[in-house]
DNA sequence: ATACTGGGCGAAAACGTTTTCGTGTTAACA
DNA sequence: TGTTAACACGAAAACGTTTTCGCCCAGTAT
C-alpha cells in the first residue's frame, strides 16, 4: 500500500527542489527541457496528482458545490440533483449534498458543516420548516459572508442571490384552462396549505382560471392539504379527505392537483366512486414524477423539466463564482412548464 | 460583506501570536483565564469557526465520503443515499456525490476526481458498463493507495473491501414460493441478462424455488430483458416482449420480475389481455420504490431496505476509517429481504 | 578584463490550522 | 541571593501546493 506520492517526494528522490518539481510539471519554461522531462516521466511513473486540498486551500476555492435539499428520496429533487452534477461536472465542479428533512435545524446545521470553507456556494430549496418560521438569518449571513447562494422552487424573493423557479403559476392555469378547454365544469383543487409558496402560487393559477372563465369560485371545490407533518402513514388522512371532496361535490368532472400523489390518489378514489377516467371526471397532475407515468390510467401532468432547473442553478453559480463582475445584479429565472398530455385527460 | 475571520487577524487585532489563539479556543490550560476569555470572546463576536480546508490539510483527513452510484433518479439509490447521509452526519462526515451514469468513463473519471485528498473514503455501487467489461483496475488502484471501499448492491467478491449487499436469491426465492403456495402452477420470470449481478441472482434465485417444488423448469417462462441502452423509449419494446411471453404462455397464471417497472408494465399488459388481477394471475416484484405503492393494483414486492443498506455502508466506512486496527479483513454484510404483501397477490 | 544578459534553478512566502518545543518572567524556596 | 519551578506565551514546523523573487553561472558584448 503506497501512498499517494507529493512535490516533496519526487524533489527528493530526484535531487532538485519543490519549486523546480512544481514548475516542470507545469511545462514552465523557465526549466530546462532536460529536467522537464525528467520530472515528468517520474511523476509519470508514480501517478502523482496534486492533492485537491492543498490547492484547495491556497487558492482559496474548492470547485466544490454545496447542495442542501429538503429530500433526497423525491423524484423532483433527485432530478435536480442530476442536473446539477451534470453541468457541475462539466465544469469541474464537485458536489456535496446535504439533506435538511424538511427541517430547520437540520437545514442551518448543514449549512454550518458546509459554510466553513468546505465550498464555494450553495444550491438549495427550502425546507418547509423554514418557510414556516420564516426565520432567513442563515441565508443573509452566508450571503453577507460573500458565499453566493442559488435558491430554487421553493425561494423567497427579497433575497440577495440568484433563483430559478417553475413558473407555478402559469402551469396552473395552463392545466385548468386545458381541463376546460376538453368540457369540465366542475373543477376541484387539491392543494397544500399556503406557506408553501409553490402550492400558493398554483392554487393562484388555479383560482384566476376559473375566474378568468367568468365562472364564479366555489370554495367546495378546494381542499388543501396539510402535509407538515410528512409521515408515510397520513395517505390515509389523505384518502379520506379527498373522499369528503368528492362527497361534496358530486358533479365534479376534473381535478387539478398540485402534485402527483395527490392526484393518484384522487383517481383511486374516483375509481372506488364508479367513476370512469377520462369519460366521467379527468385529472391533471403537477410534478414529472415517475408515477404519472406508469399510473392507470397514465396521469396527464404539468411536467417542471427538474433536471434543466438544476442545469440553471449550477450554470447561474458556476458563472457567479467565476466572474466577481457581475456582483450585486441577481437573476431570477423561470423555467416555462409543460402539459405532458396523457390518459387521465380526453 | 465581511470574509470570514481567521485566526490570524484575531491574533494581530488582540495584540497576541496565532498559537496563543488557537490555544485559547481549544481551552487550553496554557493559557491564562483572562486572555482565554478574551480570545473566546471577541471569536464569538465575530462568529469564528476554523476553516475545515486547512482542517482537511493539517489532519490528512477531509470527513467527507465518497458515493458514486450509476444513477440518482432512481427510488432505491436515492434511498441509499439518504440511508448514508443520515449516518454519516451524526459522525460528522459530508457526503459527496458522482453519478457514473451507468458508464465506466465516467465511474472512472468520477473516481479520480475525488481520490486526490478530497475525501477519506469510497461507497459505491458498480455501474453496469463496467460490470461488463470487468475492468476493475480504478477500484484497485484506489485500495492499493490506501483509501478504504465500501461497495453496495453491484459488488464484485474478490476485492479487497467491505460489501453491503441484499440477498437477491434468498428474496426470489421467497417471492417465488409465496407465489406457489398461493397456488401458482406457471410462473413467470422477466429478469435481466446475466452480467448484472443482482439479475442473475434473482434468476438463480427462481430456478431454484421451482426445481425444489419438483416441477421441471421451462424456459419458456423466462424472459431476459438487455436493458444496457437505457433508452427511455425502450418502454414499448419491453412491452412488445412481454406480450410475447404472454402469448406464449396462455396458463401463465403468476410471474415474479427483478423490478417494479417490469411488474407493473406485465400487470399493464395482463390486464390488456383481460385477466384479472391477483384472481386470474399474480404479481411479484423486487426493489422498494414508490411505483408499487401506488400502483393499481397496488404490487406485492420484495422490500430491499435500501436506506438501512445505506446506513450500513456508512458505518462500515467510518469504522474502518476511524480505527486503522482491522485491516486486512473485511465484512460481506448482507441484508435481508422482506416480502411485502399488497394486491397484486391474493 | 569588465560588465551585461539571461537561462536554469532554489528559497521562501502564502493559504489556515494545530502542536511541539522553547523562553522569559515571576514567585517560591533554600 | 541564587536556584528552581510554575506559568503564560511565542516561534516554528508541518500538511502540499503555486508563485515571486533572487541568485549563480556561462556566454556575449564592450
Amino acid at each position: 500500500m503506497k501512498r499517494k506520492i507529493t512535490l516533496k517526494q519526487i524533489a527528493k528522490e530526484l535531487d532538485v527542489s519543490i519549486s523546480t518539481v512544481s514548475k516542470a510539471l507545469r511545462n514552465s519554461i523557465e526549466i530546462s527541457e532536460d529536467t522537464r522531462e525528467k520530472v515528468q516521466a517520474f511523476a509519470k511513473l508514480y501517478n502523482y496528482r496534486p492533492n485537491n486540498i492543498a490547492l484547495s486551500l491556497k487558492n482559496r476555492k474548492t470547485k466544490t458545490i454545496g447542495v442542501i435539499i429538503p429530500e433526497i428520496v423525491h423524484h423532483f429533487f433527485s432530478k435536480v440533483i442530476k442536473g446539477i452534477e451534470l453541468l457541475a461536472n462539466t465544469k469541474g465542479y464537485n458536489v456535496i449534498v446535504g439533506l435538511s428533512n424538511e427541517s430547520f435545524d437540520k437545514e442551518v446545521l448543514n449549512m454550518e458543516m458546509l459554510a466553513n470553507g468546505s465550498i464555494d456556494g450553495f444550491i438549495l430549496s427550502i425546507s418547509k420548516e423554514t418557510l414556516m418560521k420564516q426565520d432567513y438569518h442563515h441565508f443573509n449571513e452566508t450571503i453577507n459572508q460573500g458565499m453566493p447562494i442559488v435558491m430554487f422552487d421553493r425561494v423567497i424573493n427579497d433575497l440577495n442571490c440568484d433563483k430559478v423557479i417553475v413558473d407555478d403559476y402559469e402551469g396552473s392555469t395552463k392545466a385548468v384552462n386545458f381541463l376546460i378547454d376538453k368540457g369540465c365544469k366542475s373543477i376541484g383543487l387539491i392543494t397544500t396549505m399556503d406557506y408553501v409558496s409553490v402550492g400558493r402560487l398554483r392554487t393562484q393559477g388555479y383560482i384566476s382560471a376559473i375566474e378568468n372563465q367568468g365562472a364564479e369560485l366555489n370554495a367546495e371545490l378546494i381542499l388543501k392539504i396539510d402535509d407538515s407533518n410528512t409521515s408515510e402513514e397520513q395517505i390515509d388522512i389523505l384518502e379520506s379527505q379527498i373522499e369528503q371532496l368528492f362527497e361534496n361535490n358530486k358533479n365534479m368532472d376534473g381535478v387539478f392537483a398540485v402534485n402527483e400523489l395527490y392526484a393518484l390518489i384522487a383517481m383511486k378514489v374516483a375509481r372506488k366512486r364508479g367513476l370512469k377516467i377520462p369519460e366521467d371526471i379527468q385529472f391533471i397532475g403537477f410534478t414529472d414524477g415517475v408515477l404519472s407515468k406508469h399510473a392507470t390510467p397514465s396521469l396527464t401532468t404539468v411536467s417542471q423539466h427538474a433536471q434543466a432547473m438544476g442545469e440553471k442553478a449550477a450554470s447561474l453559480l458556476i458563472n457567479r463564482l467565476e466572474n466577481e463582475e457581475d456582483e450585486e445584479h441577481f437573476e431570477k429565472v423561470i423555467i416555462e412548464t409543460d402539459l405532458i398530455e396523457r390518459n387521465s385527460t380526453k
